[in-house]
Order: C-alpha cells, then structure tokens, then sequence
DNA sequence: CGCCGATGGTTACAGATGCAACGAACCGGA
DNA sequence: TCCGGTTCGTTGCATCTGTAACCATCGGCG
C-alpha cells in the first residue's frame, strides 16, 4: 500500500490544499493512459487469435486485413489504410511474400511502385481470419449494454475526428 | 479482381453476397485497430511533453507519475498501478535513480523489497508535469462536444469494466 | 532448524520498432 | 536533354520490449 496514511498523495507539497487542485493527477483517469491500458489490454487478447493460429505479427494481420479488404494495393496505400510505419509496412509485406501469402506485380506506368494483392492462400487465410475478429469483436461487445456500446462508438468517432488526419 | 472498379473487396468469392457478409472486416471500423490507432495518436502528441522536455520515456514517465501520486511505492505496486510489465518498471526505476529523481530504501520487514520515493528533484519534476498534462487532456477534450465527452468516458469506463481486474 | 514453493526484482537475449540514410524512379522546368 | 526536388520502398542501426532464466529472500511446514 502507497503512503502510510492510506490515500495521501506525494505531492501535497506542505502547504494547505491550492485552489486548482493542480498538484496530482490520477492516472486512472487520464485519457493518454486509459487508451493505452484499454488498446493493449485489448490488442493482447486478439492477438491470441492471429498470432497463436497463424503466426502473425500484428503489422502483418494488418496489411493483411487490409489487403483483403481493399484488393490490389502499394505499399504506401496500406501505410494509409492501416496507419503504419512504412518500414513497418516494408517488413510484414516481406514476410507475407514469402510466406507465399502476397504476390508483387511491377506497375507499368511507375517503376518504383508494385502492385501488392493476396494469393489464392493469403486469401484462404483471410476468409479465415475475418469470422474470427468479427467474433471476437461481437464477444467484446455482448458484454457492454446498448447504452455504452452507442456511447463508445460515439465518443471513440468524436476523438477519431479530432485527431484529424 | 479485385477493384479495378472503386470499392469492391478482393475477397468476395465467386457466389453472390453470402447472407451473413462475413466475407470483410472494414478495419477502420474495427475496435481493437481503432483503440490502438487513438492511442497511438494520442500518446505520440502527449509524449512531446515528456520526451522533448524532460527527456522521459513513457514507461520512466509513467512510473514518475505513479510514484508522484501515490507517494511511496515497491516496484511490485507501480506494476499494478500503471499496468505496466515489471522489466519496464525495472528498468525506468533504474533510469530514474540514475538521474536522481527518485531514490530507493530497504524495507526492515522484508528485504526484497524496495520502497522508493521521488526526490525533491524528482518532485518537482512531477510538479512541473502535472498542469502540462491536464492542459493536454483539457485541449483534447475542448475539441469534443459536451455529449461526446460524456460519451467518450461512459464507453472508456464500460470498456474498462469488461477487461476486468 | 532446514527444506521448498512462492515472491521481489534484475538481466541476458532475441525480436520488434522508428529514424535516418539510401538507391531507384518520377516529374517539371530550363 | 539534363537537373533538382520528390516519392516509393528497403535497410542499417540504435533502442525498446517481452520471455525466460536467474538470485535473493520470504514463509510455511515437518
């Protein structure tokens, strides 16, 4: 248990309590951290799903996903679609190819481009995959009531949107 | 093929549209991308603070923050209260007490333990963080409506409450 | 006492990550 | 046609991360 006397706070400083109460802050409640403690909690436990069954790095279900929702891409359209670095990007799509999962086809018109789409297995292992998120996402939310699921799709959009682009 | 033609998903399969449309995840829709994309966003604008400021990395800043709220700690429970992995505890205490921002003291009942406390260095640290902080919440929340607020901390509290413990 | 499983905390190691630098190719203007 | 600035994508490197192994200590039990 932190400080002796139970919920006192370090940083009291010796003076009496200050007017704006700006001497601590409660983690808990702080939305960076509760993001991050939520995003992980939660990214942990997908990840059982892809990387347990499949062998997938999170980069690599993503460009994944993204392939197989978007069809034929570059690379530089998945870093936008998936939000990812694009060595991030560089390295799960390697690793895709050469688990025979994605193919690269030049671009006639750029010849610094290449045309990134799924094989007929990446594919199979999407078809795969999508039941499961889809599951696991219905899982996750079965256990909020209708009330909260409205309002966390609503506040996650309101924040979404403020982050801009 | 997929998508010559705009929006038609690569993983259709030959059929007609399956009644249950299992057949693609829309991952900018999709809960765990899209807490780990805020969070992502979100601790990258906040870690400007901390990082170009006071040199901090996030799990030394969360340890500081843990330790300047809850005043003496072990390692053990600065774990359980920034759910963070005990190496990376381990590791920005270390950091910490090379800057001589926090110091260690042996417990008399169990010497395993360690009690640390921040320093008056590393107080006032703390001190000097704690407004930057709730200004960088302030400003994110300033660019939501009062109902996506309320919205945002009812679907965070509900999501909480499903990861348990 | 003395043993053994459990706990606090550190560290070696292998894998993941981001930054910066890079080569190749594109594009527009002189 | 050549040049400089830009974009696509990869890679070297330093850093961060988690797993597992580890040491020291604790606490219960015979």
């Amino acid at each position: 248990m932190a400080t002796i006397e139970g919920n006192g706070t370090a940083a009291e400083g010796k003076g009496g309590m200050s007017a704006p109460m700006d001497a601590v802050l409660a983690l808990e409640s702080f939305l960076p951290y509760r993001l991050n403690r939520l995003a992980d909690a939660v990214s942990r436990e997908f990840q059982k799903i892809y990387k347990d069954r499949y062998g997938l790095t999170r980069p690599e279900w993503r460009a994944l996903a993204t392939l197989g929702q978007n069809g034929v891409m570059t690379a530089t359209a998945i870093c936008e679609h998936s939000s990812m670095h694009k060595t991030k990007v560089s390295r799960a799509v390697a690793e895709l190819e050469r688990r025979k999962w994605l193919t690269r086809t030049a671009d006639g018109n750029d010849r610094r481009v290449e045309l990134l789409s799924l094989t007929r297995a990446g594919e199979k292992t999407y078809r795969e995959l999508v039941p499961l998120a889809k599951a696991f996402e219905d899982a996750l939310l079965a256990k909020l009531g209708e009330r909260e699921r409205t309002a966390l799709a609503r506040g996650l959009s309101a924040l979404e949107g403020t982050i801009a682009r």
